[in-house]
DNA sequence: CGTGTTTGACCGGCGC
DNA sequence: GCGCCGGTCAAACACG
């Protein structure tokens, strides 16, 4: 189990500290993630190597009471008018940017364990290779609901090949499923695993035969429940 | 049959 | 204008 400091969270585009408050979590990155997607102030922001090396093997997890209560506070934290301020700055960054990058995305490392580690439902489109990286990025688009406009991109990290580096663009547009979609485990077998040592289908794999767990499914629902009221009021 | 992956083609943004 | 590159489409196919 690792401390980690609440600055390292609220650490702007321009990499500068926002957060006066040093506040210590011991917690789960997955929920850690899964906070920063619903957070629309902190899902502007592109810097987040300082999450590096903190998503290391947890197996002690922390209680979802005490995980949950520190989040709330940070949250909080982030409501103040510090907050508004940082959103007006965001605001002019963007406005500087390409149509593209102007899209919210979130980017995240996990390990591989945790490429599986939410609970939406996701189609793979399309892979590419990608210039000066080894490894090929492959695309997936939300199968939860029609008409959402959710994606992700998955690639292996080039600092860490055993871990990747997961991309989320645009946020969805319905409620998150109770579970993944009925049809998740169906693997293509045309290529077994041994034979094939491409990038794309060691992801799927990892995706599809990882079972659902982790810090986010272990909270109540009181908690979620409460926390999307928190974060939408 | 519904839902998933694979993969080549296509498209648009961007730099030169 | 041209070429490169990242992102998306869509047909073919796999699987339960």
């Amino acid at each position: 189990m690792e401390d980690w400091d609440l600055q390292a969270i609220v650490k702007g585009c321009n990499g500068s500290i926002t957060s006066s408050r040093t506040a210590t979590l011991m917690e789960d990155p997955n929920l850690v993630s899964f906070l920063i997607e619903k957070d629309e102030l902190l899902s502007s922001c592109s810097v987040y190597d300082e999450f590096e090396g903190l998503f290391g093997s947890s197996d002690d997890s922390a209680s979802a009471s005490a995980s949950a209560a520190a989040i709330s506070g940070l949250l909080r934290e982030l409501k103040e008018p510090e907050k508004l301020h940082r959103k007006s700055q965001i605001a002019a960054t963007k406005q500087k940017q390409s149509k593209k990058s102007r899209q919210n995305r979130v980017v995240k490392e996990v390990k591989a364990e945790g490429v599986c580690s939410d609970s939406w439902g996701w189609r793979k489109y399309g892979q590419k290779p990608i210039k000066g990286s080894p490894y090929p990025r492959s695309y997936y688009r939300c199968s939860s609901s029609k008409g959402c406009s959710a994606r992700k991109q998955v690639e292996r990290s080039l600092s860490d090949p055993g871990a990747f580096v997961i991309t989320y663009t645009a946020e969805h547009n319905h409620a998150e499923p109770t579970r993944r979609n009925a049809l998740a485990g169906t693997t293509r077998k045309k290529f077994p695993a041994p034979e094939n040592p491409r990038l794309d289908m060691s992801v799927a794999s990892v995706e599809e035969e990882q079972p659902m767990e982790g810090v986010i499914m272990d909270l109540p629902f009181e908690f979620f429940s409460g926390l999307e009221d928190f974060l939408f009021e």
